[in-house]
RNA sequence: CGGGGCAUGGCGCAGUUGGUAGCGUGCCUGCUUUGGGAGCAGGAGGUCCCGAGUUCGAGUCUCGGUGCCCCGACCA
């Protein structure tokens, strides 16, 4: 018997961490609040990268990289920034044995040294757009940590885009955060709300930040993505100015996106069950696991089955055969689903002999009898697309079932504590403090998606949750990690 | 930084009034098995977190330290 993993309604938390263990997703480090991304986790980011990346690169994105190290004098240029950051930061005092005249931070984000670089960059409008994006880890000193979710350590993505005006720089974080969107719903299965933040939760230095919130399967809510306005705030921090076509000066406008291996939680508590890890299949590194059932002629079954894979890699379906006999077959289909395989394959010499085999899914665990003929490959690719469809489906429908509206505060306290949220809101921070410090919940997001607007009669006017005052708009709350 | 918990073979744990360390699982060998985490036999594997103290004798008692995890405040 293997690792067990607690129930998700005995402990919901306890489950993400026997998940995330037993399938090898990560491990703890002896530094503390710093993860080991193992194999299977690290696939699962690769898949994420490739994507993400090629998303990027379509809409005119480059890669690039910048220093770990961050001057102490670059962090402290831009005043909220510096406020927001100092505080969970990493600082190197000391290198080559000697102690350094100018401390250096490990990058939490790298907005201040790509900027002194772009202020080398950038004299015209003909210097601009820059769309540049980087691969990197970075640093934050968090006080508590879960993996994945929130670690000292963690890989992301962060694109930093340069441009000639206010109008170029919006569109530019819309672009993004619907890919961001795009991605999450597309390749993650996972439906998101895309809207703004409210001014107490968003990026430190930006003049707006546009978010995707997602709800995990115990009703919180997750922020799976971000996209920053920057303003004009770092090209005046770090006097970076630019010549426009009419010969005036003005200041470069900026923004900042980035998504995290927090995704890989996220994707994990958005799908996964009590038997381990539910994986949509285009996040799949291995879409489909070939088991054969060793009795009989074995070498004929193994020789079935390594035709099955052939024939499924020829068609683009990556499939491997488990022919060990080390582990039983049970012992197999266990391990694999813990591991999140989306499809299994069960190969004896019964279905030989019927000229079937058994496929058997990972989200619904339904096994249905296969054709064994030259249909196979396109019966598995159906499957797989079923799979995808029908996670996305089932997400989206808890994610509506754990939606409510509140028009009392009273109502408000019970129900946030199932789900979402919607509700009138004032507009001003006393009172999302207020409410935050009264429930837990906090405004995930203000959305900007129409349907989903009209659907809640979201802009609706009305009256304030929990001060009674006149509210122009109903917005998201929720218990957030 | 507050509150709680844990530290003993790889992993999960037990260890009584102090007497020289054991169970499950995993691992290695062999045989039998194989359609939902197989069985039998044999075997390897320990600085009991660190330091000091009490004692003839400490995994166990005393004092001090360290590390990690969980719950809160802060955060992608």
């Amino acid at each position: 018997m293997a690792d067990k993993i607690t129930s998700r309604s005995q402990d919901y938390s306890q489950w993400y961490i026997d998940l995330v263990r037993s399938a090898k997703l990560a491990d703890y480090s002896d530094v503390r609040g710093c993860m080991v991304i193992r194999p299977n986790g690290y696939a699962i980011w690769e898949k994420m990268q490739a994507a993400l990346d090629r998303m990027f690169k379509e809409t005119g994105h480059v890669n690039a990289y910048f220093p770990l190290f961050i001057p102490e004098s670059y962090i402290a240029r831009e005043a909220e920034h510096i406020e927001g950051f100092a505080p969970e930061c990493a600082v190197v005092t000391h290198g080559g044995g000697e102690e350094l005249a100018e401390k250096l931070y490990v990058r939490p984000t790298s907005e201040t040294i790509i900027w002194a670089s772009y202020k080398k960059w950038i004299q015209s409008y003909r210097d601009l757009p820059i769309l540049i994006n980087q691969w990197a880890n970075v640093v934050r000193w968090e006080m508590r940590t879960r993996l994945f979710l929130r670690t000292a350590e963690f890989l992301w993505q962060e694109g930093h885009t340069a441009h000639a005006t206010r109008q170029e720089a919006s569109e530019e974080v819309l672009r993004m955060i619907g890919i961001y969107k795009q991605f999450a719903e597309e390749y993650m299965a996972m439906p998101v709300i895309m809207g703004k933040k409210t001014d107490s939760e968003k990026f430190a230095g930006a003049d707006e930040t546009y978010c995707i919130e997602a709800m995990m399967q115990d009703g919180k809510a997750l922020q799976a993505g971000t996209s920053h306005h920057l303003g004009q705030n770092f090209a005046k921090a770090f006097d970076c100015q630019f010549q426009t076509s009419e010969g005036k000066l003005d200041y470069v406008w900026a923004t900042s996106w980035g998504v995290s291996t927090r995704l890989i939680g996220a994707l994990i508590m958005a799908h996964s069950d009590d038997r381990g890890l539910v994986l949509p299949p285009k996040l799949a590194t291995r879409q489909v696991v070939i088991i054969p059932i060793l009795r009989g002629d074995k070498t004929a079954v193994i020789a079935e089955a390594d035709s099955i894979a052939l024939a499924l890699n020829k068609y683009g379906i990556p499939a491997f055969v488990d022919a060990s006999e080390q582990n039983s077959p049970g012992w197999k289909f266990a391990e694999y689903e813990l591991q999140g395989i989306p499809i299994r394959i069960e190969l004896g010499p019964r279905d030989i002999a019927e000229k079937k085999c058994i496929a058997a899914r990972r989200d619904t665990l339904e096994k249905t009898d296969l054709a064994l003929d030259n249909t196979l490959p396109l019966q598995v690719s159906e499957i797989l697309r079923q799979i995808q469809q029908s996670l996305f489906d089932k997400a989206l429908r808890f994610r509506t079932e754990n939606t409510r509206e509140a028009t009392t505060f009273e109502a408000f306290k019970t129900a946030v504590e199932k789900g979402f949220v919607i509700a009138h809101w004032d507009g001003t921070a006393e009172t999302e403090t207020k409410i935050k410090e009264e429930t837990k919940a906090t405004i995930r997001v203000l959305p900007s998606e129409d349907d989903y607007i009209s659907r809640y009669n979201m802009n609706e006017p009305g009256i304030c949750i929990y001060s009674g005052k006149p509210s122009a708009q109903k917005v998201i709350f929720a218990k957030a990690y």
